[in-house]
DNA sequence: GCCACGTTTCGGTTATGACCGAAGCATGTC
DNA sequence: GACATGCTTCGGTCATAACCGAAACGTGGC
């Protein structure tokens, strides 16, 4: 099959432990330095940067400079979504082992995955939205229903300008701790950034979203079960 | 991030061209023995042994000997799921070059998807469902509505019966070719199997579904643009 | 201009993993 | 039982890729 060494190359390049540190850092959407992301994978700066030359040449990631310093951030959320599959398809196989802890417990439960609400509180979103036929597939893609134009403009997203960009509205993401779909694309990016500007959450360690209590009440509120 | 060893140990499995081959091979949901899986991937008996106990090992795939035989199968669905995940991916970031060319044109109109359909076709078949409301997301998961259960009744599809299994009635698929979903699932793969046992469509070389010139007029007229 | 810092390149080491042929074991056929 | 075939194991080869320290280059601050 030809499609083999295709599929090969691309894994190969997210299958060494430091690279794949390197990616999984770059998750929860933040540039980060040369220096950080050999810091986080645990190598020696010489060798960190052939890795994120690995990288940038694979277009799994890309690079800005500013001075001295270079930022690296993932190319597009498919980069997330295949980790992410990756990952799920890690704790099937027992590749993962199974730990408890706050840490994987905060994770599961919402997390940033590239620029959107994943884990928990991120399927709940999308299924809420669903239930409520305030999101439908509409033949071509997911999309917003008109009932869910209303709803999402009160909670002020502007779908308007959201629409303008190339960038697709709506896209599944399969969630990697709940096996689920949560909500990507644009309006799933807006989504977390309001929430944000809110104080409905915020950024925790890593890719961790923590609720402040008002903003988990108010979320429950927007996206009821 | 704790998360990337183990992205990594997974990635590293598909990561080695021959052993992609092998699990590309085996998306047709054919099993297949080592021998056979040998000469597609290129190499000696003895080094596919190597790379099949490997892939055994790591879980994706499994097993089965009958005499001297020995049948090997990819251990779920999720596997394929993630073989299409990075083959979007190497597609988007040209480690895929661009071809044309009719096995390409076929693969990209109809191919099997490990159990169910996918190209063109298999994303026309969830996007004509969604469309007419006959499927839609209810909460947990896509699933048939009251309409889609008498729609698929009348096209032979027994859905008590599927949904008596262990599995998920739909599941959400992301199409390497056309970049959108297509219906994997126990509902999926009812309906591909429906589909052959209809002689709408056949199976091609490989992962090659060809539809029949009546077929493909039963398939127009089941799933409507 | 000097120094500190970030980053890359260079040269070398070393472990690993894919490769193969040969041999051994198990199954199937006559 | 003899032979053929499928498959795995063994022992060896060799290319590669990850690793590092040192040096070089570029940017920023004083």
């Amino acid at each position: 099959m030809s499609a083999g060494p295709l599929i090969a190359s691309v894994a190969a390049v997210i299958g060494d432990p430091a690279r794949a540190n390197m990616l999984s850092a770059l998750m929860d959407g933040r540039a980060r330095t040369a220096r950080e992301l050999g810091e986080i994978a645990g190598v020696a700066p010489a060798t960190a940067s052939g890795h994120l030359s690995r990288l940038v040449d694979a277009s799994l990631v890309e690079v800005r400079q500013q001075g001295r310093h270079r930022y690296f951030t993932l190319s597009a959320a498919d980069v997330a979504d295949a980790l992410e599959t990756l990952m799920s398809l890690a704790q099937r196989t027992g590749a993962m082992p199974s730990r408890g802890g706050p840490r994987d417990a905060a994770l599961r439960e919402a997390r940033i995955c590239y620029d959107h609400l994943a884990g928990e509180k991120g399927v709940r979103l999308l299924e809420s939205l669903s239930r409520r036929g305030l999101v439908a597939q509409s033949g071509e893609r997911v999309g917003p229903t008109e009932a869910g134009r209303a709803h999402l403009g009160a909670l002020g997203i502007d779908l308007a300008a959201l629409g303008r960009a190339r960038r697709p509205l709506c896209r599944l993401c399969l969630d990697w701790s709940e096996r689920r779909m949560h909500l990507a694309g644009a309006l799933g990016a807006a989504l977390l950034d309001r929430m944000l500007v809110q104080g409905w959450l915020r950024r925790g360690e890593g890719r961790v979203l923590r609720f402040t209590p008002p903003g988990l009440r108010a979320f429950e509120a927007a996206f009821p079960d």
